[in-house]
DNA sequence: TCTGGGGTCCTAGGACCC
DNA sequence: TCTGGGGTCCTAGGACCC
């Protein structure tokens, strides 16, 4: 394991409002929400009045009534990113990509040239400023977890180191809601049992934990607890679903068979979105989910698996409507606020096609679909499970990650 | 002016196969 | 006649993140 603090957690500030700011003068230095029928991003200045995201905007506007309502501006919004983006592959080549508006930078190969990663996240600072005119706050630490820590509690618009030797002092008084994967349910849970600040967190054993937060996040979060994160800064990880949703809005439920052709109408702008993006994309996937939101709020979804992988429009629009005809009687019992479709089971999720004849594979040409996995994917690819036939071969269920 | 849109990962049960 | 264990895939739901 890295046992320098290297990696860099570069997050922008309240991003979707700073760019509103950047863009509109008048705005700067006010309270500004961006946002339709909730607040998608609140400034700074908004967050100083109890402003968060999601807050509904009436709420939110009766918490700060100076505020300035913005509507999203998504193309102005990717723009930005890209340009601040282009100023992390100047800095390193190691850019790992978490969402729209923050990345982890390993930048432990640069010190000789061009100087501690405190200085090169100072550097990255005021570029993104000068360049892109955006304020944005760097964490830097020795795993992904701490440097993403570093950046939370520096913000907005700062820079703070954690030392490998102040590790624990930093992480261990923090309490738990700061922990990356544990949001309101599990924090409640932690807290009925006691565990208020990551230090306790650190200290009960796993399996204990395992009872009331599953097995996987039990052993997560004891890791990173204990300042444990063997996760590496990656590039080129490629996404595992395409969708899209619209929401609805509530309508009076008079008129069952509109409500029903609105929601179809709609079912189809999506699915037509979301196929383009993935022939964009230049990505396949296997498996179609609709997605439900009812007037109460609460959630379902259909999904159905196909043979194989397919961007194609007509076909994943076909599933769809029959998921919406499965899904039928529920919406006519309990309304729809919102309809969404994913796509996923690309490709890749699935292994790798092998080129095989039927009949059982030998040892020999095993060997060589490993060999050529090997090529594609790393040398960590290992055979795990066993060869499931598909299509006109095999493939492989499941690569290392 | 009650509640957006895009994702990730995990769990659990049943079907099915050997 | 009675009784298996191990493994994967599919489906549905849930928690969480930005």
């Amino acid at each position: 394991m890295n046992g320098e603090a290297t990696i860099l957690h570069a997050d922008l500030d309240s991003f979707f409002a700073s760019v509103e700011q950047r863009d509109d003068p008048a705005l700067r230095g006010r309270p500004v929400l961006v946002g339709g029928g909730v607040v998608v991003a609140a400034s700074y200045e908004a967050k100083a009045y109890g402003v968060r995201t999601p807050m509904g905007i009436v709420e939110a506007k009766s918490l700060c009534p100076g505020a300035v309502v913005a509507s999203p501006r998504f193309e102005a919004y990717s723009a930005a990113s890209k340009a601040v983006f282009e100023v992390f592959r100047d800095t390193t080549p190691l850019v790992d990509p978490v969402s729209i508006d923050e990345a982890f930078l390993e930048v432990g190969g640069l010190a000789r040239l061009v100087g501690s990663p405190e200085s090169i996240g100072a550097r990255l600072r005021q570029r993104v400023r000068e360049e892109v005119g955006l304020p944005i706050t760097v964490g830097v630490a020795r795993t992904k977890f701490l440097a993403k820590i570093a950046s939370a509690f520096a913000k907005p618009d700062g820079l703070l180191v954690v030392p490998v030797d102040g590790e624990r002092a930093f992480l261990h008084p923090l309490p738990v809601e700061r922990m990356w994967g544990v949001g309101a349910k599990t924090g409640a849970k932690l807290r009925a049992r006691g565990i208020d600040r990551i230090g306790d967190l650190a200290a009960v054993p796993p399996h204990a934990l395992a009872a009331y937060v599953g097995h996987a996040a039990a052993y997560h979060l004891h890791a990173l607890a204990n300042g444990q994160d063997p996760r590496p800064v990656e590039t080129g990880r490629r996404r595992r679903s395409v969708g899209a949703q619209r929401a609805l809005g509530r309508r009076p439920r008079v008129d069952h068979g509109r409500a029903m052709a609105e929601i179809d109408s709609a079912l189809a702008g999506l699915v037509d979105r979301v196929a383009r993006r993935m022939r964009k994309a230049e990505r396949e996937g296997r498996t179609v989910t609709l997605r439900l939101r009812f007037d109460d709020f609460t959630r379902a979804t259909r999904s159905h698996t196909l043979p194989r992988p397919t961007a194609r429009t007509d076909r994943i629009l076909l599933v769809a409507r029959s998921l919406l005809d499965v899904a039928e009687p529920m919406i006519r019992e309990r309304g729809c606020t919102l309809v969404g479709v994913a796509v996923t089971g690309f490709d890749a999720d699935a292994g790798v096609q092998l080129e095989l004849p039927f009949g059982e594979p030998d040892t020999a040409s095993l060997d060589l679909a490993l060999d050529d996995v090997r090529e594609r994917f790393g040398s960590a690819a290992v055979l795990r499970g066993s060869l499931v036939r598909r299509g006109e071969g095999y493939a492989m269920p499941t690569l290392p990650d």
